[in-house]
DNA sequence: CTTGTATTCAAGCGATCGATTGACTACGAG
DNA sequence: CTCGTAGTCAATCGATCGCTTGAATACAAG
């Protein structure tokens, strides 16, 4: 997989597993024998997918003696939802410019046979 | 890879040439030709992303002639952010009911030495 | 029909993933 | 010190991933 942090995050959540940790998380800490218990894995997967969900950064592990309370980072979250409103406010804002293009020329059918190739040529 | 639709939206996410192809089509659509031309990669490669791009329903395909127009999809993008919006909520009204807690009892030091186990007792 | 262009299909390959088993470390209690 | 508990480390295995090469399909144009 990719390093950079952005890929990691998603590929954290893309196990649904690691999805239902975060969101049992997300109703306090727990340990990992408690995270583990409602799952036919074994204790051993679980940890690695706490490791994972650590390496993505949205877990930390305390150290209380011989357990390790596993704390949901909800933080981390604010990277993937700043990346996708990016995205998403950049498409629907190009969506309302083609609606007001299409408002100002009210005529039907295409003017001509080679409509917009060369996507590049906008910095925006 | 899981088979449920928000395991493929991030797990498609997670691989940055496609968070790249994402972020190009949210400035309008584009062909194959087109979309692969800034990678290293062979036109399959970048013919293999869309189709997992497709399958997590980021994209469609039109069907131009022997051109493929690619159109991204920007509304799948509710299915994460509503996901994750649901348990960074839920994190941070569990911080804040802590932070009640902790002002209810203003005195320093910890009362016992086994504070809150048993996180399951919270229906939220 | 033949050629060129755009794209997909199919098979193969090394790398990584999710899971398992078995051994190991760390700590508290008797 | 020994025992039970909580958790990790390490090796292994089958499945999937990302990518490649080579062949096939779909279509427009000469």
């Amino acid at each position: 997989m990719a390093a950079d942090s952005l890929s990691r995050v998603f590929a954290a959540l893309a196990d649904p597993t690691r999805r239902d940790i975060v969101a049992r998380l997300s109703g306090g800490d727990a340990t990992v024998n408690e995270l583990a218990e409602p799952y036919q894995v074994t204790l051993q997967a679980v940890s690695q997918h706490l490791k994972v969900l650590e390496g993505a950064g949205l877990v930390t592990r305390r150290r209380d003696a011989q357990r390790r309370p596993v704390h949901l980072e909800a933080e981390v979250f604010d990277l993937m939802t700043k990346w996708i409103e990016r995205y998403r406010r950049q498409a629907e804002e190009r969506y309302r410019r083609l609606d007001d293009l299409l408002r100002t020329l009210p005529d039907d059918d295409e003017p001509s046979p080679s409509p917009t190739r060369r996507t590049k040529g906008e910095p925006a």
